[in-house]
DNA sequence: TGAAAACCAAGTAAAATACTCAGGAATGAT
DNA sequence: ATCATTCCTGAGTATTTTACTTGGTTTTCA
């Protein structure tokens, strides 16, 4: 289990997925905006996570993304084993063999810590993260955000900050 | 608390001058050999070791490494730290702001599970680890090839080993 | 028909990892 | 004294991963 900022993206928008659930689907230019993670960046990363199972895509307008199970029943250790190619780790990858053949020295800690943060990671959900009072709190504030964009009202901040945003990147 | 290679090489290493403590001091060419490590590599982590205050070295020949503390108060989490130098994440690097100033949503989740991680690495002595029995049971293999190379009866596979992995790295 | 969205493939810039190379400085043995 | 051994230092490099860009194609609603 690799913990990387690309795993931290892929459980922020799962998130923001779970957030929205029950209303309509998620676009990922939605999610790009309120996370500021680049468009084709989360495309790459829900290719991953659509091969997974984990969410259904809808083309078209009024298309987006869902969860394609219940958000109780997704790990954030899911989440992050869809989109962490499991890298070979150069040691100690998951085979033992990791010295000529033998066990290196700290195989076992590794293992053990391995094991501990899949542990850690695989008892949360998504749908426990969405409860949580930090996250509704985070969630407040976004959503009052995207309410203003829909209506219209911050229509301009929005054009000018996609502007700044696709020069920068 | 970051996991990498880099970490494991270093534990790895502080590990067998754990297993050395109290004969001469080891020299890195000597890990450099037995734990598959390049040379001037394990150079460059030493410099971090020792000015995390972890290591000792002497100088000239009959000199090498040792531990500069008890191997009972050098944690895994202090040899990781050491030469992890903590990069900076991207976002949730330990600060709350890593979105417009403010948390994003999965922040505390992070925080959290690095928090675990710690822990769980920071429980583990080197003084520990020498005691196990699997390390115990590698040592001792890799301690026969050592006594095998000083009496000079592999002596010849060494040199050839050297050149070998001289040429290939 | 056309815009909005998912989908797809290839390429790229920056950063981190895991080294190499080329020395210099201290020290013990001869 | 000199030499081999060892630590120590700094600079450079190859490879890999991350994070992103570019430039499309396809589906679907309106």
């Amino acid at each position: 289990m690799r913990l990387t900022t690309k795993g931290r993206y892929a459980v922020t928008a799962m998130l923001d997925l779970a957030l929205q659930e029950g209303k309509r689907p998620v676009t990922l230019q939605d999610i790009a905006v309120n996370q500021e993670i680049s468009l084709s960046y989360l495309e790459q990363l829900f290719a991953k996570l659509r091969k997974a199972g984990l969410v259904r895509g809808t083309r078209g307008p009024g298309g987006g993304y869902r969860l394609a199970k219940k958000m109780d029943s997704i790990s954030i250790a899911e989440v992050i084993s869809a989109v962490d190619e499991k890298a070979d780790m150069t040691r100690c990858g998951g085979n033992s063999d990791c010295l000529d053949g033998e066990k290196c020295l700290t195989h076992e800690l590794w293992m053990e810590l391995s094991e501990k943060i899949f542990e850690f990671l695989n008892a949360i959900t998504l749908g426990e993260l969405v409860r949580r009072p930090e996250v509704i709190a985070v969630a407040e504030r976004q959503e009052a955000v995207r309410e203003g964009l829909r209506t219209g009202r911050l229509k301009t901040v929005v054009v000018e900050a996609d502007a700044v945003i696709g020069t920068l990147k």
